[in-house]
RNA sequence: GGUGGGUUCGUAUAACGGCUAGUACUCGAGAUUUUCAUUCUCGCAAUAGGAGUUCGAUUCUCCUACCCACUACCA
């Protein structure tokens, strides 16, 4: 047909965005990119009672993070996007903003019989509920009940004339008709049907604040936004069949959206959807960036807590899609590429906190070593070292001065170990700061008379070597020492890690011999000389 | 309760009627390594249950079970 592809994420401003729905606004954003269309962020803030100060701000952001960038929408500072692409002003994009395009459209769904006016107020409806309850019912407003019930079907035309101009609290009602059978097609559940006789007359405009309900506000602002396709939770799916009636009335068919419902994150353990709970139970975020509520509890972000935005990307993307092979990393104009809706699964997918952590490994090992080692730089500040830009990696432990070239190498060698930049320090401390302790298990594994005066003997070697200190250099000569002596490898080895490192774990001897040099080496073999006994 | 959706190793998924049901994470074993980590090799482990259609069913149909969503003047 032609149409430019044109879809939307419309998160409404109750909170902090949860990680299922920035895998929604994800694939939105591949969806629209791959068909060289638009994406737009819709704001859908019609319910005045759950606004929360700040959400639109996050959800932007967030999104931001993860280089979800809308061409329409709105920015983080609250700004109006627009793309060059738009035919006609879609502006504004904010429902709250849009309020007097409404009730017009409400209006004209009553005028052609599609639609009524309700007058029953929040404690009649209270009432009947109650009651039907106690009778073991569940009370629903629909083609029987609204019959029984206060509103413009069954007053007569003065007395509804009266109540529109005189009281305040009234709605209007869609009629939903009877015993129709709705025939709706989803681009990933297939073909559905379900009956008129199960559904209720929906509340689509409220006059207390003069403001649509969901449903209204959706289907409207999707027709003049010209959205193509709603790619949106499973949670909306017992709805579709009312937005389907509702292009109707509007004789909108002809242009309506094909729609997509996704199926839900579901928690790691047990049954259910991921909640907040969970994240703070088992200790992996479920939100994007770190919030905190109105009383002051705050949730992890994945971004605080140290992920890549790439890597949140990814794994986000393969939670509930996959390619059709056994690709798994891919970058997002890889995703922009291969995502299709052909390929995303129908049934919920529980969330796997270990896949997580292994996603940003991997990403953190495709990161340079510049790029990482700018990023432990202020986490080394923090632990009192300074990282000058001298020339060459050299270290001075008593000013506690390390060249960037230093702290690079390090980086190098030892980003294979880490998941999280956080880590590093763990990992590396001994390279900027000589061990004050050495562990237990391993000092008494190790640190004995047999071992250590062999230590000492290659520590002497290694102290007398007169070749330039590198890693080549030394790793040779020194191997060939202690073979060439038929001393226990391992095990004068371990002596020498102990003192150096503090434990038997880390890097090579030669690599850390050669990084901190000859003298904190010799200093290393005094200190836990006079420590431990020699 | 009603309506709709779903169900393949522990988890994420592949196999759009046809090999021995594949891959990744986790876990286990081994190899390499001066330790740790890495890397490599191998292994454990699944079609919810029952009918039917078919030469043949993970795949199609029906029933049962279980899970999820919705059932607001919330989105």
């Amino acid at each position: 047909m032609g149409r430019r592809t044109r879809v939307r994420f419309a998160p409404s401003p109750t909170g902090p965005l949860h990680m299922g729905g920035v895998r929604t606004a994800l694939y939105n954003y591949l969806y629209a990119k791959q068909k060289g269309g638009d994406f737009i962020i819709r704001i859908e803030d019609t319910d005045s009672h759950r606004f929360v100060p700040g959400a639109e701000e996050y959800i932007i952001e967030a999104l931001r993070w993860c280089g979800i960038i809308p061409d329409e929408g709105v920015d983080e500072n609250g700004k109006v996007v627009e793309t060059a692409s738009a035919r006609h002003p879609h502006a504004p994009y904010r429902q709250s903003q849009r309020r007097g395009i409404y009730r017009s459209y409400a209006e004209q769904l009553i005028a052609n019989g599609y639609a009524y006016y309700a007058f029953d107020s929040a404690e009649e409806l209270e009432k009947v509920r109650g009651e039907a309850e106690a009778k073991g019912e569940t009370f629903i407003y629909n083609q029987t009940t609204r019959k029984t019930l206060r509103n413009s079907l069954t007053l007569p035309e003065e007395e509804t004339k009266r109540l529109l101009e005189e009281t305040t609290d009234w709605t209007v009602r869609f009629k939903m008709p009877e015993n129709l059978v709705v025939k709706m097609d989803d681009l990933i559940r297939g073909h559905i049907e379900v009956n008129t006789d199960t559904l209720d007359d929906k509340v689509l405009w409220k006059r207390a604040d003069e403001l649509p309900t969901y449903h209204l506000a959706n289907i409207v602002d999707d027709h003049l936004m010209e959205i193509t396709e709603v790619i949106r939770g499973e949670e909306w799916l017992p709805s579709l069949p009312l937005h389907y009636m509702l292009y109707k009335a509007f004789g909108w068919e002809d242009t309506m959206p094909r729609f997509a419902h996704l199926s839900l994150l579901l928690k790691p353990v047990g049954n259910g959807k991921l909640s907040k709970r969970d994240g703070d139970k088992m200790g992996f975020p479920v939100f994007p960036l770190r919030w905190t509520n109105a009383e002051g509890e705050t949730s992890h972000g994945y971004r605080e807590d140290g992920y890549f935005p790439e890597a949140f990307v990814n794994l986000l993307a393969m939670l509930g899609w996959n390619p059709g092979n056994d690709q798994e990393m891919f970058s997002m104009e890889e995703l922009i590429k291969a995502f299709s809706l052909d390929h995303i699964v129908k049934s919920g997918a529980k969330f796997n906190p270990e896949k997580a952590k292994w996603y940003n490994k991997e990403y953190l090992r495709l990161k340079s070593d510049e790029e990482l080692t700018d990023l432990f730089i202020p986490i080394l500040k923090e632990h009192g070292i300074i990282v000058t830009n001298g020339s060459g990696a050299r270290a001075d432990f008593k000013k506690k001065e390390f060249t960037y070239d230093y702290v690079k190498t390090i980086v190098s060698l030892i980003k294979v170990r880490a998941t999280f930049v956080s880590e590093f320090w763990d990992i590396a401390s001994y390279l900027f700061v000589a061990p004050s302790s050495f562990e237990e298990k391993d000092t008494a594994k190790f640190w004995k008379e047999e071992n250590y005066t062999l230590a000492y003997k290659v520590a002497d070697f290694i102290s007398s070597f007169d070749g330039e200190f590198t890693k080549e250099n030394l790793e040779g000569p020194l191997e060939e020492f202690i073979r060439g002596n038929e001393w226990p490898m391992g095990k004068v080895m371990n002596c020498l890690r102990l003192a150096l490192v503090g434990a038997s774990s880390g890097l090579g001897i030669a690599d850390i011999v050669t990084l901190i040099g000859k003298e904190e080496f010799a200093s290393r073999m005094e200190y836990i000389g006079k420590t431990l006994g020699k």
